[in-house]
RNA sequence: UGGCCCCUAGUGUAACGGCAGCACGACUGACUCUGGAUCAGUUAGUCUAGGUUCGAAUCCUAGGGGGCCAGCCA
């Protein structure tokens, strides 16, 4: 079966706010000051952003929100670019895969950089010119304190900084100094360049900070060519400019450093992009620092990157995400400066309003109770006929088979139902979805644990889905035929934390004793109707009154494994949670 | 005990000195062969105190609360 939600590009009809509100600025302040500055004429209604990840990671929800940011206003603006750009100014902690896994997250979520790729690296020889002109303007110059003596002359955060002893050294040594740097001639940390600005400054970001620094590592892309390499702090300003990137846009933690690339940029006369902060994005019930996503796969804590209970981008198609669900849930959360922290059902829901509209439904029972219709003909199998979505009247329908034996989920009988229950119990009836309406006459119980194993029960052949009978019954349930159904294992998730903010840990505990020990569940034995029997990995069903679920790449010809990516609202939950 | 930034219904987010609005949630009800979806309705807010102004969520001052910064990480 074709995926039938496989990811597209966004839509370019889709209705931006902008139109929608009839308003000048516009849906956010970062879009505002575009237009803003789309109006004077600043860059010639020029725009272009920049999506800038360091290869050290995979992509989470909240580099979505930077994404979508980027791309999105890129795409807005008549003639606007994005480009994907790598900071890859530390070789220690970047790897190749991380370049290739960037990319493929990036086009899944629907963007396209065009032949916009580049390389922070890429500029190494560009950046080393530019230190010669600060070295020669007097204004940077080659320090010998070690990493410890430069921490101590820093100052803190109340206190001004010590000049360097090496801060007056001559243009000509600083020259010399550097190019023996860059020829090898030092030892890892043993000297920096350093940018000459105020030591009493009160933003520590000025007080002479390093430019580059000797490390003798093997680059992913320039292999060793180099053995100094330019701090991310004198690297990502004149980045931007070289690629003219009009709106700079980064998250809140880098606005004490904006005066530091200013500098860099006045220093150098060189084009000026405009640098705006955002606040990034927190969800209950997850983390989203690279440090501790790295922390929960490398400590075994979930099996990968991918594991659907993570928030990046591949553990969210794993679940069973859609590119577009993730692009309307940062649509829907805003872009501001507060720093905010989006309940996990704003996700969730947006996950729900994409697959609602799309995925094909199916019956599949996941905890099986036989059911025996004791009235229908032992050798009779009706083809039952189904609508494939009921939001999408051109997905078609489907055929169904039906006999005598059939599973429905425990779930749905209880031998002594509570008030307001309207599935089966003892003596009640509901009709099967596109089949008859049954009713339960008796229970079988397994006489050493009293279990209900069995349910004996009749079926009403005038109540056949799309006859002419009158008879309402309140509930309506979900089965399978036992001789046709498909064997499955479904795996649930719940939260991977059991607390809104994992970092809310007891004294001298960390998030890590917030994890939810109960956050995948696997179930063995399930059974599915017969239609998903080849259903591709990755194809994206909602199982009927349960919820929507995805076909996992552990899947293999003999072996059906479905994620549940989000159940359905569950009001007969609420209800019964409640009383 | 320094500097920068932020604070609007439960959660997010608009209002650019002139009617505090929207989304999501929650709660009602309608409809329903998914206790889904859909539809209708209800709920609830400008951190505090001064000041400027005809008029302040918006500007100013002070206070409160929160975030970031003392990597040769990004």
């Amino acid at each position: 079966m074709a995926d039938p939600l496989a990811g597209s590009p966004p839509d370019p009809d889709r209705p931006d706010r902008e139109a929608a509100e009839g308003q000048p600025g516009g849906r956010d302040f970062i879009r505002s000051i575009i237009a803003d500055d789309n109006r004077s004429g600043k860059h010639q209604g020029r725009v272009q952003t920049r999506f800038p990840p360091e290869p050290n990671g995979y992509l989470h929800i909240g580099h979505a929100k930077s994404i979508c940011l980027n791309f999105g206003i890129a795409a807005e603006n008549p003639g606007g670019l994005c480009n994907l750009r790598f900071d890859d100014t530390n070789p220690i902690k970047e790897e190749e895969e991380f370049v290739e896994s960037i990319q493929r997250d990036v086009r899944w979520l629907g963007f396209d950089w065009g032949d916009r790729l580049f390389f922070a690296s890429d500029y190494f020889e560009q950046l080393y010119e530019w230190a010669l002109v600060l070295i020669r303007k007097g204004v940077a110059y080659v320090c010998d304190l070690s990493a410890e003596q430069i921490r101590e002359y820093r100052g803190t955060l109340t206190e001004p900084g010590r000049n360097s002893p090496y801060r007056d050294r001559t243009v000509d040594e600083n020259l010399d100094l550097l190019a023996r740097m860059r020829a090898g001639e030092f030892p890892d940390g043993t000297r920096v360049l350093r940018a000459k600005i105020d030591m009493a400054s009160p933003n520590l970001n000025l007080r002479d900070p390093v430019m580059y620094r000797i490390l003798h590592a093997t680059h992913h892309r320039t292999g060793d060519q180099w053995c100094i390499y330019p701090t991310y702090d004198y690297t990502h300003g004149q980045s931007d400019s070289i690629e003219r990137i009009t709106h700079s846009i980064c998250t809140l933690e880098f606005e004490n450093h904006r005066p530091l690339y200013d500098w860099y940029l006045d220093q150098l006369e060189i084009f000026h992009p405009r640098q705006i902060e955002f606040a990034r994005l927190n969800l209950t019930y997850t983390v989203m620092s690279k440090r501790r996503l790295l922390q929960l796969v490398n400590d075994r804590h979930v099996q990968g990157w991918d594991d659907p209970r993570m928030p990046t981008l591949v553990g969210l198609r794993r679940r069973g995400y859609t590119p577009e669900a993730i692009r309307g849930f940062c649509d829907r959360i805003g872009v501001a400066k507060f720093n905010s922290t989006i309940d996990m059902h704003v996700l969730e829901n947006a996950l729900r309003d994409d697959l609602n509209r799309r995925a094909p439904r199916v019956m599949a029972v996941l905890r099986p109770l036989r059911v025996v219709l004791e009235n229908y003909p032992a050798d009779l199998v009706e083809e039952l006929e189904a609508v494939n979505n009921p939001e999408d009247p051109s997905a078609g329908t489907r055929r169904v088979p039906m006999a005598r034996e059939l599973y429905i989920d425990a779930d749905d009988f209880r031998e002594d139902p509570p008030k307001k229950f309207h599935r089966l119990s003892p003596g009640a009836e509901v009709r099967l979805r596109y089949g008859y309406i049954i009713k339960c006459e008796r229970v079988v119980k397994d006489p050493a644990t009293g279990e209900v194993v069995e349910l004996r029960c009749s079926y009403d052949p005038e109540t056949r889905s799309g006859s002419q009978s009158t008879r309402k019954v309140k509930g309506t349930i979900h089965w399978v035929s036992a001789a046709h159904a498909v064997p499955a294992e479904v795996r649930l998730y719940d939260h991977l934390f059991l607390k809104p903010d994992p970092d809310q840990a007891e004294a001298g505990q960390t998030y890590l004793s917030n994890l939810n020990p109960d956050s995948l569940q696997v179930l063995t034995g399930c059974q599915v109707e017969p239609s998903l029997a080849e259903a591709a990995p990755e194809s994206r069903y909602q199982f009927e009154r349960l919820g929507y679920f995805c076909v996992d790449p552990d899947t293999t010809p003999g072996r059906l494994v479905f994620n549940r990516t989000v159940t359905l609202r569950d009001t007969w939950a609420k209800i019964e949670k409640s009383s």
